[in-house]
DNA sequence: CATGAATGAGGTTTCATTCAT
DNA sequence: GATGAATGAAACCTCATTCAT
């Protein structure tokens, strides 16, 4: 049965220090991803990833105490690969070209496996996970770009950070699921939806 | 033993035909659509929202085959809920008014129950569902509206209905998580994010 | 959910590759025919099949994907335990001698466990675990015997190993549920039936 | 749930004494009988049989007083229907001949609707139903031909009925599975091994 | 450390039977 | 009588997790 976890069931349990466990680790991580990609997350189970991963169930859980730290070591971990990219939008001279660049960052990301990308997405959502998962790069980045005084003031910086970061994530999605290749294209269209949105928020100066 | 199943998992088994059998389906559903909203869709099996309708185990599988035919039901429910007010968008004398008139009910009803309407979204996602569920009323409502004269012309239609679609669904969602109730201010930055998108991806006259 | 079957519903599960997991499966199907022979058919199920085994549900479904699954590997063990015997019946001198040790190879079989014999032959009908079944071993080795010089030649050999087959069965069978216990007194009338249906049945010499 | 059943569970409910109730009768007794030949012996089920018979469950009961009562009712109708042919042996001239008459009786019934046969003789073993079941016409006429005097006498004769009663149904179980048409050549090879059983067992006068 | 066998709570689903209408 | 909605025990089966080897 399913006894009380005797550790936190989110924490990673162990620091991989040795490289063969850090491979472990990588191809679990690996291997959930494509679980989630093929078979959703009903389809989603310990003993699958294990499977795939090539590695036995009681391995799994010497690298993670449960279900939920898997999940919540590949959002971190689709989030490091984003922050390589996002980091990057603030060295822009201008705040419109940073917010161009995160888009290009996010839609690239999005795109490149739109399916873990959503289905973390919901995920993100679930109570359990929403408390551990530290706030998003993508947040402060964003905050931090539309304080530039290029772009349009906003009254509530982080309501419209939250707006844009939605929109992009559900423009990407639809995007995604419907099988969209014309990245230029759908970049135009979330340039038109946030500046559009940016210019007509835009508040008076105080 | 494990039978092959008699009947689709998705349709519904047998349509109630007495006025009591009709006030289970109703309790069925509603209760769904509790359970969804207070344990989400890992909360969500059959025991739980038989228990809360108050009604047998046996009975809910009288009336529908299994989880996945609950949820159709209840996104077929709620889409019902919503023609009422988004066919009435229609009558508008314009474009920009029947848009408007079509967020404010999207916002409405989003805001109403806003987890089970997120939660409906993220499911109606899942291929299973998704090839059952017969395209929405609000999409080809919204494809009526945007061909009205005093929008901007849209090059492909059917695509900005579904990124209008994407984007009020992902600000009303993340406005419900938020717990945000300032609906006009909701509204009023849909508008800004729909309005700035048709304007900025209008297509040249021909 | 209703997932539909991820492997099929008559193929062993996974081979037990350490020895407590085979000690596993034997116990459980030893338990299956202790279960077959105590309760029947209407009382067969998987659940008391793991209890008798002393094991786990969880374990049964290790190995083996369902009821049948277990049927059928039973039925391929009492094969088997049969073969050692029959395969013997080959060696005879004459087809006589070699009928006669085949019979006594399936009464013997037969009333050591009669109701569980009586119970798998009529599973074996059911066409969802005749399609799975290999023909039998005894049905080739008849049709070997039946075709030495010194028995009556039959114009079609399958059909005649049929008829004595289901003679055979059918004999111990009832013999068996009447709790006869004269071994040598049964023999006698089976052979009475077959030798007599094999004479009279002799076609002449092409 | 299943309480303690407060009627015998296997005497039928009531006569049907109006017209319109033996209509009812006799749909479900052939309705029974459709779907364990469509279903076999486990998809046989009182919801499926009202539903084949066009009643409502409710009637069923009325009936029957369950699962197993519309078992014995079928292997009774099926026994009536097999007596008007049966009876008709003993009428014949020779015990050879009344043994002939009875083999095309039970080839013509078995052979007429293998498969509800089949079941049928399965269901015949079961603890519950062999209890009521009153001992076969078959078996009592079929002793009374094995004493006329043109065949070889019996040691024991009812052991003897039995056994050819056994041939019988099997050799036609088997025909029947086959899919055998050619009645004569199945007579053929009965009464090859009937009467090859019944000279070789001969006893001597005493 | 790695393995994979074992566990069992808890989910899904069926179906014999009852009973209110 | 007839109907069919309702019931719930009991079957089926999965999967997160533990632990002996």
């Amino acid at each position: 049965m399913a006894r009380p976890p005797q550790t936190s069931p989110l924490k990673p349990r162990k620091q991989p220090s040795q490289p063969r466990a850090e491979k472990t680790v990588a191809a679990l991580l690996e291997a959930a991803a494509q679980v989630l990609e093929r078979d959703g997350l009903e389809g989603f189970n310990t003993n699958a990833v294990a499977r795939r991963a090539g590695v036995s169930i009681g391995s799994l859980y010497q690298y993670f105490p449960g279900k939920d730290a898997l999940i919540l070591a590949l959002m971190r971990r689709e989030g490091e690969r984003f922050y390589a990219e996002a980091a990057h939008a603030l060295d822009m001279p201008t705040g419109a070209e940073g917010l161009r660049a995160l888009i290009a960052a996010a839609v690239r990301q999005q795109l490149e496996r739109p399916t873990l990308a959503r289905l973390l997405d919901v995920e993100e959502t679930r109570p359990a996970l929403r408390a551990e998962k530290e706030g998003g790069v993508l947040e402060r980045v964003l905050q931090q770009i539309l304080e530039r005084p290029d772009l349009p003031r906003q009254l509530d910086v982080a309501l419209a950070a939250r707006d844009l970061m939605a929109m992009v994530a559900s423009l990407t999605d639809t995007a995604g699921e419907h099988g969209e290749l014309d990245v230029p294209h759908l970049e135009r269209r979330i340039h038109a939806a946030m500046f559009g949105y940016l210019d007509r928020m835009e508040s008076p100066l105080p």
